[in-house]
DNA sequence: CGACTTTGACCCGCGC
DNA sequence: GCGCGGGTCAAAGTCG
């Protein structure tokens, strides 16, 4: 009997020593870890005070910066690996300059990540008055009398210019990032409404219209159109700025298609040779499009494509996710932002997939430096772009950048403690599904930025078609 | 019944 | 001036 109970008590001490050391190796793997954050927060504090004095160095350059560019362009940003159809176009690589034309209209809305408040791209581009966009609109729509005034015309003529936004997405590639609803229309979070099909020359896939109908007089026009070349690829091009506050999904493909002509913009001159960075495979690049063919837009268009052929290494083809990814196209979209949860039986997909995205990303930033850079430079480009937006020195955020920066630095570190270790680096800055319709957004970077709950939440409507 | 899609017609700009 | 092509309108149809 005594035997027995020694071995009992003997048996329960080697119970205490074994779960003492395993938590012994858990406190030393959260040392690691901390460790590594801590590092990662010098590293980020060191990008802040390069993207700060960059962003001295930017208002200074402020008024050398001109609004160039007014010719006819397309420029071209690919953030996955350029895709066989797509690239064959993209010999000519350049950058736009950076063009910083003020819009008062931005405060109507629009919130992007790093709690910088910038319009669409479009608008980064050129749109000089959107003020008059819902004038601008009816115009359009309008058919012009012909006494027309003189003035009236010039107007018209300039507002024809109007920058496009064009994102070619794989349909059939149901990436985290990029989400099509049934009739192939990339969902992106706002509301829209079609008025018109046409099939154009070239391209025997009709070409559908569709206007955002969240406000009644928005005059946000996009288009979506099925690539000729490549039938999984889908084109939507997005005219005009939202004059209302957009849904909070919505913002989403608003900062991608911000971040894609922040990266742009960042790259400054057209003199200069192409925006163009490959880190691992993945490929940043900006190029112009010789198209005479194309209406006198400015655009840019945000490729979303990736194409397996160049793939030497995906950070992103590793998510342990029910997706179904296929191989054909491995995702090459980079996604900084916190995926949209609202649905439950999505929770622990994106649960993985913040995992999985925020190992690979914490890897990848400390361990790349080139990745790092990239990323610098993008963050860059959007304090670069807030600065242009106010270049009259009344810009706060930097200021609020900084503290994102930290915030989210923070936010790791607070994942890291309560066993979210290594769920969200840039995805901390927003993990919590509440945000949803929460005005006081935290930030969030977003290179590409749809995601499975936003399918979920994808109103049928959309899709019924 | 309202919101949305479909689809033929129409308008306009542009190139020849 | 004419034709082509892109873009839009609006009536009819569809759906929930």
């Amino acid at each position: 009997m005594e035997t027995d109970i020694g071995r009992k008590v003997h048996k329960t001490v080697d119970l205490k020593s074994s779960s003492s050391s395993s938590s012994r190796d858990e406190l030393e793997t959260a040392k690691e870890e901390n460790e590594r954050l801590k590092m990662m927060l010098e590293q980020i504090q060191e990008n802040y005070k390069s993207l700060q004095s960059r962003f001295f160095e930017i208002i200074k350059q402020g008024s050398a910066i001109e609004e160039g560019s007014e010719e006819p362009e397309l420029i071209s940003l690919s953030l996955g690996r350029s895709s066989p159809t797509g690239s064959k176009k993209d010999d000519k690589k350049t950058t736009i300059c950076s063009k910083t034309e003020e819009d008062d209209h931005n405060k109507s809305g629009l919130t992007l990540g790093l709690d910088s408040k910038f319009q669409l791209s479009t608008e980064i581009v050129s749109n000089p008055s959107h003020e008059n966009s819902s004038e601008e609109a009816s115009k359009v729509q309008k058919r012009p009398s012909s006494g027309e005034d003189h003035e009236e015309g010039v107007e018209q003529k300039s507002q024809v210019k109007r920058a496009r936004v064009s994102v070619r997405t794989r349909c059939d590639a149901p990436t985290l990032l990029i989400m099509v609803d049934a009739n192939g229309q990339m969902y992106d979070g706002c509301q829209w409404r079609k008025y018109g099909q046409k099939i154009s020359k070239g391209n025997p896939c009709p070409r559908a219209y569709y206007r955002c109908t969240v406000a009644p007089d928005c005059p946000v026009r996009k288009q979506v159109q099925r690539s000729f070349e490549d039938m999984s690829i889908l084109v939507t091009t997005y005219e005009g700025s939202h004059n209302h506050p957009i849904p909070v999904s919505a913002t989403t493909m608003a900062s991608t298609t911000a971040a894609a002509a922040s990266m742009l913009l960042s790259g400054s001159s057209t003199s200069q040779p192409a925006l163009s960075t490959e880190i691992n495979g993945l490929n940043f690049s900006s190029s112009l499009h010789d198209n005479s063919r194309l209406p006198s837009y400015p655009m840019i268009t945000l490729d979303l494509t990736g194409s397996p052929s160049s793939s030497s290494f995906n950070y992103f083809n590793r998510f342990p996710t029910n997706f179904p990814v296929t191989p054909r196209f491995p995702s090459t979209n980079l996604n900084f932002s916190s995926p949209l949860v609202s649905n439950e039986s999505f929770t622990q997909e994106h649960y993985f997939y913040q995992q999985s995205l925020t190992d690979t990303l914490t890897k990848a930033i400390t361990s790349d430096p080139s990745f790092r850079s990239l990323i610098s430079a993008a963050i860059s480009s959007m304090v670069g772009h807030s600065c242009a937006k106010h270049g009259d020195g009344t810009d706060q955020r930097g200021d609020s950048f900084s503290q994102n920066l930290m915030q989210t630095a923070i936010n790791s570190q607070s994942l890291n403690d309560s066993s979210l270790r290594g769920s969200s680096y840039f995805n901390g800055f927003e993990s919590s599904s509440s945000r949803i319709g929460s005005s006081n957004r935290s930030s969030s970077l977003s290179f590409s930025s749809f995601n499975a709950a936003s399918t979920l939440a994808f109103d049928n409507k959309q899709g019924k078609n």
